[in-house]
DNA sequence: GGTTGATGTCATAAG
DNA sequence: CTCTTATGACATCAA
């Protein structure tokens, strides 16, 4: 990761390039009007795949490959991810489209017949500027303990390119068993061709390119052969090798694998070189979706949304030396397979997946954003219609901002025979502000309290203005649990108007406060107080009344001093005691609406784990799909000889284009173990 | 007799 | 500066 981040540091222009490449490498098409991998380089990638490619989407196209081509550093590096992007090249549905084009090993007598399509001739021109790396590496090579190899649309128009690029001398130990006198008379044919005006050293016999390793067209790729053109160490890696120590990578260096990849990545190591993948992560699909978007949006388009009503899309075409030979002209286009409906609709089926795949990322992460989101927000919603239907509209409309009073005093009616009382037995200033309740409360509103009313819903009640009742403080926060037995509470909260206060012997202050502390706790300790300092007014009242007629009262009454700090500490007290019962219901209500959360999070998470489980087994089934009609597609295809073309030894390439080129399986030479070895040297004197 | 939940009270910060 | 509210900490009570 460290080299990633280095290289991503430093070539960030080159980088830039490098994606305007992948686009173009994208469309096989692109390369055939072209004429050199520079120039279509330069002239039709960057600005598309630079700027039309989100960030994010780029991150698999992070390849060594893509990055230093020419650092040979970064040989272990890039053979790494290139092996990884294998991995996730295979199985992904997304990356096979529905129209398969296969240049078919065959022999076309007619030499006007062999000239390409239109479209395909720049496929030579192409060719001219490579080099023929490694082509010879493919001799003797025996291709049958591989089986057929799927890849991705990146992969495969890498494999088409590289089938140009396979302008190299002829293997001599090669495998195909074509015919010498077809291959000579294919050979006539290009030189026919060649006196066109093409280069003859570009000009390659027609089964030189089905001799072509596919692994040796990967070590081509994953350097940057149209960059770089440089001699490709990976290409000679044993594949074995390479997936051994692909899986020896830390994790942290494949940050973006699944954790469902680790299993999947010993049985294609136990298996690698079928090299189907059965079991596709979900992300892997979402990495699959990710560099799909950086496929043109003509093929994009074509995969995702003209797959369907596209006919029988399965084209063969022949892979003969027209591609890597300069003329145009060399490749012809075959009648379309029978089995071409069957394939299709396969892919078609598959298209589902992979289109699944490509958009689950984004719909899985934004349904995450969106249940999220709603979720608290119906949390929140639920919360406060809740609380809100469970409350008296009478509370609604007689609470005070003070919350706490209306929390239990909701149940009883707004008259109550201490109301009489207390009206009657009050002052008239009492009464005026009796009266003007509004005023008191919006002064003594909890302020802080209604401050949270949006998240708590409980809290919002505290907002409603009501009339002000002692008689609600009586019953709400005067019947005091700890402090006074539950019956006289009550006596002294409902049947203790202050004029009874007044004619109860009392003794001294400091004595009845001194007996209250010590032995009358069947009053509260302030309704005693009060008792005993004659206080005019209930505790409750006390703590209800507007802080206006407070005031008034402490300062008309003629007081003492006493009586005076009672009567405040009983209000603070008072107040203090509905703010804490107001805490105390916001911590509980906090501590509900926390754990609603956490189980509504652990459903969401649960679904989200299945629907990725179900999502990888689609996928793997899928792949597994495509190995089968790899396969298929193989057995009906046949070499120049006419004799069906061995599934183990030849593989389907798919294009994003919609084109499938037959590619023969090589095994690699043993000259990688050394690369191999050297670059794990290097990695491990970096790792400490 | 210890535990726990509910409640009251105090101290303190903040509006 | 005063009042009110919010909240943590502690004490107390009852189950």
């Amino acid at each position: 990761m460290q080299n990633v981040k280095k290289y991503f540091t430093e070539g960030l222009i080159q980088f830039t390039i490098l994606l305007s490449l992948i686009g173009v490498r994208v469309d096989v098409d692109s390369y055939l009007n072209g004429y050199y991998y520079s120039s279509l380089e330069i002239t039709d990638g960057p600005s598309s795949a630079y700027t039309q490619t989100p960030f994010h989407s780029l991150r698999d196209n992070w390849d060594g490959y893509s990055v230093h081509p020419k650092c040979p550093e970064l040989d272990y590096f890039f053979a790494s991810r290139r092996l990884l992007d294998e991995v996730r090249a295979l199985g992904s549905p997304a990356r096979f489209p529905t129209q398969l084009s296969a240049w078919l090993v065959h022999q076309v007598p007619d030499s006007s017949e062999f000239r390409e399509p239109p479209n395909s001739t720049g496929s030579s021109d192409v060719s001219t500027g490579l080099t023929s790396a490694g082509s010879g590496e493919a001799a003797g090579e025996d291709g049958s303990t591989s089986g057929p190899r799927t890849r991705g649309p990146h992969e495969d128009c890498q494999a088409a390119v590289q089938i140009s690029s396979e302008s190299g001398p002829y293997p001599s130990t090669g495998a195909c068993e074509i015919p010498k006198e077809e291959v000579e008379a294919l050979k006539g044919q290009i030189n026919e061709d060649i006196a066109n005006g093409v280069d003859s050293q570009e000009a390659v016999p027609l089964t030189q390119l089905v001799l072509s390793s596919a692994l040796e067209h990967e070590g081509l790729f994953s350097r940057g052969v149209p960059l770089s053109g440089q001699e490709d160490p990976p290409s000679t890696i044993d594949i074995d090798q390479h997936w051994s120590h692909f899986l020896s990578l830390p994790v942290s260096e494949f940050d973006d694998l699944d954790p469902l990849v680790p299993p999947q990545l010993s049985d294609l190591n136990a298996d690698i070189s079928s090299a189907i993948s059965q079991d596709v992560s979900l992300r892997d699909a979402m990495v699959t979706g990710s560099i799909y978007d950086m496929i043109p949006q003509r093929s994009r388009v074509r995969t995702l949304v003209a797959r369907q009503p596209r006919g029988p899309l399965f084209r063969l075409e022949s892979t003969n030396s027209s591609f890597s030979d300069p003329s145009p002209g060399t490749t012809t286009e075959l009648a379309t397979v029978p089995f071409a409906t069957a394939v299709n609709g396969s892919l078609n089926g598959t298209s589902s997946h992979g289109a699944l795949g490509g958009c689950l990322d984004e719909a899985v992460f934004d349904q995450i954003n969106l249940l999220g989101l709603g979720g608290c927000l119906d949390s929140i919603d639920g919360q406060l219609l809740g609380s809100l239907q469970g409350i008296d509209p009478r509370v609604l409309e007689d609470l005070d901002s003070d919350s706490g009073l209306s929390l239990e005093s909701s149940s009883r009616g707004p008259v109550s025979p201490g109301v009489s009382e207390v009206s009657s037995s009050s002052s008239s200033s009492f009464c005026d502000d009796e009266g003007g309740a509004l005023g008191y409360s919006s002064e003594g509103g909890a302020t802080g309290y209604s401050s949270e009313a949006d998240s708590l819903p409980s809290k919002g009640v505290a907002n409603i203005h009501t009339t002000w009742s002692p008689v609600e403080l009586s019953e709400s926060v005067w019947h005091d649990h700890s402090y006074s037995s539950p019956a006289l509470s009550q006596t002294s909260a409902t049947t203790f108007p202050h004029k009874d206060i007044k004619q109860e012997p009392l003794s001294d202050e400091d004595d009845d406060d001194d007996e209250d502390q010590f032995g009358d706790r069947e009053l509260s300790r302030d309704e005693l107080r009060a008792r005993v300092l004659h206080v005019p007014f209930t505790a409750s009242e006390i703590v209800s009344m507007p802080v206006e007629v407070f005031l008034e009262l402490l300062e008309g009454r003629d007081l003492s001093a006493a009586q005076v700090t009672l009567l405040r500490d009983i209000r603070r007290r008072g107040k203090n005691k509905l703010a804490a019962q107001n805490c105390r219901k916001r911590k509980l209500d906090a501590i509900m609406g926390l754990q609603e959360e956490v189980e509504r999070l652990q459903a969401q998470r649960d679904r989200l784990l299945r629907e990725r489980q179900h999502t990888a087994k689609a996928l793997g089934a899928a792949g597994q799909r495509m190995d089968e009609l790899s396969r298929d597609v193989l057995s009906r295809l046949s070499d120049d000889s006419g004799q069906p073309l061995n599934p183990g030894r030849y593989s389907l390439q798919c294009g994003a284009n919609g084109r499938v080129v037959v590619q023969q399986v090589r095994r690699p030479g043993v000259a990688t173990t050394t690369a191999v070895g050297k670059t794990d040297k290097r990695k491990k004197e970096k790792k400490p």
